[in-house]
DNA sequence: TTATTTCATATTAACTTAGTAGGTTTTATG
DNA sequence: CATAAAACCTACTAAGTTAATATGAAATAA
């Protein structure tokens, strides 16, 4: 019951990203470093967003990557369902391919449900925009 | 981000015992068939929950298991976190082993404490009990 | 005494995770 | 035009986890 790092990387580069948009394009290996995560993995999490439409890259010297949208329109469930998959607490809940046969017999459908349905609450509410806005906040707190 | 079989057996086994309590212990074997679950498997899982003092073993023939506690004295967070271990979305949040070292700095932490509220808000609210009312309900539905 | 049950430990095949490795393509700049 | 810097692409892998199976020992009711 653990969100991955592919999960939790996507989500600080995309947060590195909304925070340095300066008008240049952010090279993968910034983020790397300020991050403090390898940066070959960072290219396979990104290409997955970039596909996906999140970014855009610019190839080349100077080259890099952008946000398409304003950070308010990400919302953090998007990022990580994007790269870690459903989010659902089992897989009965994914749709029509897993569905479980004791389905209509097994009450313990009703609490994964209501989990699925609290996790959504967070990371459907929660936008890129928020995220950053703590983190200016921190970064706020940490200097004074 | 799934809960695995381990957790979803013992919940149903868990269920199983709070259900069938007519008085004399209840064998795994019969678990097992009831539940579709292999028994062996379900040893295993018993086997935790017995350390734990949730069930109650008897040996030898006419033996099997019985709950320890009424239904609603056991969470659905109580039975998971036993048999997953923590429910936590992130290991940083799992207490001083795994402290991140960016926790101070890093916004995404106030994203998994969010998260992890909504998880224990439902597992923890949740007992076997109202998994016992549920179940009858179910059947109910089916009989009619 | 026997059959039935729990109890204990070891093993395993398949899958997932968290990367590393090595090279190709694009393109700004000197 | 040559070079270097960046993204892009695909394959590989060590370690760990999952979901069991296998084998047998210990306890005990009949």
């Amino acid at each position: 019951m653990k969100i991955s790092t592919k999960g939790r990387y996507a989500l600080r580069l995309m947060l590195d990203l909304a925070i340095n948009n300066s008008g240049e394009p952010v090279r993968i290996k910034d983020i790397a470093r300020r991050q403090g995560i390898s940066g070959k993995y960072l290219e396979q999490i990104i290409s997955t967003l970039n596909k996906a439409g999140f970014v855009k890259s610019i190839r080349g010297p100077q080259g890099g990557y952008r946000l398409t949208k304003d950070p308010k329109e990400y919302t953090a469930g998007m990022i990580l369902r994007l790269t870690e998959g459903s989010l659902a607490p089992v897989a009965c809940m994914e749709g029509d391919e897993n569905e479980c046969l004791r389905e209509c017999e097994c009450a313990t459908i009703i609490l994964w449900e209501k989990l699925d349905e609290a996790i959504k609450s967070v990371v459907d509410t929660i936008t890129l925009a928020d995220l950053v806005e703590w983190q200016m906040a921190k970064v706020n707190d940490y200097n004074i």
